[in-house]
DNA sequence: TTGAAAGCGCTACCAA
DNA sequence: TTGGTAGCGCTTTCAA
């Protein structure tokens, strides 16, 4: 059987056993100069063969088979949804990811939109990473935790808004914030609130337990809350203030500090008075908020970490015994400006 | 030597022979069931067998294993850096991703903020990827370009601002972003331009080419641009408004809307009417520029793709040999409304 | 100081 | 229709 020879373009990728053929060394002996290896003495002159050989020929050591060889791999995996709400959450995860760099860990971001919570668990098991920080915004149940722990993950992380059984908690209780909002403006005299609803699905996660917690303030103080579904479009902001006079609202909480900008320029329009006839908080103490006219009121929000969360994670990965932590990351305040 | 008992908590990962052991066949039977191998008949009671085995055990087959006895990985690595600017990236990178997993390519995000061009693409090379995307912000070498290809890489992308030796070219060239705003200010007849730029480094990918831009445009026709540093808070806004009539502007390009938003009331703020003593034109086309009273100019962005992006990657894995793509994906338009 | 070889989990070839 | 087995690239123990 004639055989034409194999594609000759393909180039075959460098293992540490050309390196080893083209340093005249076993490939034990490239494995202990390029990592480093302690536990035993390579002569110099060795070494440095070693070390140029890998370099002439673009030597990158395979991942895969080192963890596959080591039993464990030092990948975080990071599961990635829709846009994350705000700069807040945008420093936070800077931070996680260089603090574990630091720690020489891995950090992979994984998109799981349009996946089930199970489907998405058992997608990141497949990687075997050492621990899965869940961002808000992204399901995971008790199932899916346990498929991630029996598949090596030795600490599972959810960022809230509540609680997953098996999993640690370091959650940031979106309640917060619209039990916050809803002080303020009890605190200013307001009973008759109106809570933004985005119809954006991304935005369920936070507004849900945001309407929640403006509930829990407002209902025993004998105030009314009254949902507000708005879309992050102009036209649905004008029919929502079109509705204003007959809502009876005096105040309004809108989500964030964007939301807050469209509808108080459709109430504007609509010739409804901030703050006389309606106080407006939005959320986030963005810019723009400062930058608006009346300035606008907003809750601030800020993240506690005893200690960075990196290290954290670092200590459950190393003592993967210990008992679930659960804690409250959020810490958040209202500010007072003219909008309110 | 006494040996006490390996910690008993700790679980061991179901593998596939404990799957083949469990449902009494062997691990190559195993494999075929659960990847629905067509190239062997298996009997349904087997099948029936091996899959109830591997639901009770809870297995799920380990990638890194997976792709290092197939050669290799359908990874598409897609480096991610600071902040990306606007939705229109953020909905240009769902896209991508979404349209990849459904050409079933598992898409991993790897934060690479900290490392030089040569470090990240080594880190990355590690992983194995069949293709790897980067984004604008994210820098990539003629020598990191040849890591990845040597590392086994099918097909090395970046999506600009420009083009880089050995990789194919799917650029954003920012440069239009400025000359459209340019081209729409001398057509209104402005010839003292400013244009902005953030001081925030992770915009300098972005910024620096919009100047290139504007510059390019204003120059043959006999037009002033002059570069406004500015960092986006409400104090280096109302210092550089401090600085207007000294000037001598009568137009400003203001990067983008929310740096525009920034400026326009540091303006007037300081009593410099806009549009009548100076137009004013952001760009991204977003809500907040609809908002501003006078109403934003902008510059609106498009991505124009022949085909889709997954699409065009899955190509280029698969016939890894052609000749480097080369396109602009990049549309601009100014938008004029009352700002200019 | 260095080398030989086993084995991590998986798939694909060949034999039964 | 199913099983045995080699081997992907790497690290690490043991032996020389």
């Amino acid at each position: 059987m004639s055989q034409l020879p194999k594609q000759p373009a393909e180039v075959s990728v460098p293992t540490s056993a050309d390196v080893a053929r083209l340093a005249g060394v076993s490939r034990a002996t490239v494995s202990y100069v390029l990592n480093n290896n302690a536990t035993v003495r390579i002569s110099e002159p060795t070494r440095r063969r070693v070390r140029e050989a890998a370099l002439q020929l673009g030597y990158v050591p395979h991942a895969a088979a080192r963890s596959l060889r080591a039993g464990h791999s030092r990948m975080v995996l990071l599961p990635s949804g829709h846009i994350p709400a705000g700069p807040l959450h945008q420093y936070f995860f800077e931070e996680l990811q260089s603090g574990l760099r630091r720690l020489d860990y891995t950090v992979v971001q994984y998109g799981s939109v349009g996946l089930t919570a199970d489907e998405a668990a058992t997608a990141w098991a497949e990687l075997r990473p050492v621990a899965v920080v869940v961002p808000p915004g992204i399901a995971l149940t008790p199932h899916g935790t346990g498929i991630l722990t029996r598949s090596g993950a030795k600490a599972v992380i959810t960022l809230g808004p509540g609680p997953v059984a098996g999993a640690h908690g370091l959650v940031m209780d979106q309640r917060q914030v619209g039990a916050s909002a809803v002080e303020h403006l009890l605190a200013r005299g307001r009973r008759h609130i109106g809570v933004v609803m985005p119809q954006e699905p991304c935005r369920a996660p936070f507004s849900e337990p945001r309407l929640v917690g403006a509930r829990g303030v407002a209902e025993p103080a004998g105030a009314r809350v009254c949902p507000l579904p708005l879309r992050y479009e102009e036209e649905s902001a004008h029919r929502l203030a079109a509705r204003w006079p007959e809502l009876g609202l005096d105040a309004v909480f809108a989500y964030n500090d964007e939301y807050a900008m469209l509808l108080m320029r459709a109430l504007q329009d609509a010739g409804v008075a901030v703050p006389a006839d309606t106080a407006v908080i939005g959320a986030d103490d963005s810019l723009i908020g400062r930058l608006l006219r009346p300035r606008l009121s907003t809750v601030r929000m800020e993240l506690a970490m005893a200690q960075p969360l990196a290290e954290t994670i670092d200590r459950m990965v190393q003592h993967p015994g210990g008992p679930p932590v659960h804690q409250d990351l959020l810490r958040t305040s209202a500010v007072h400006r003219e909008s309110s």
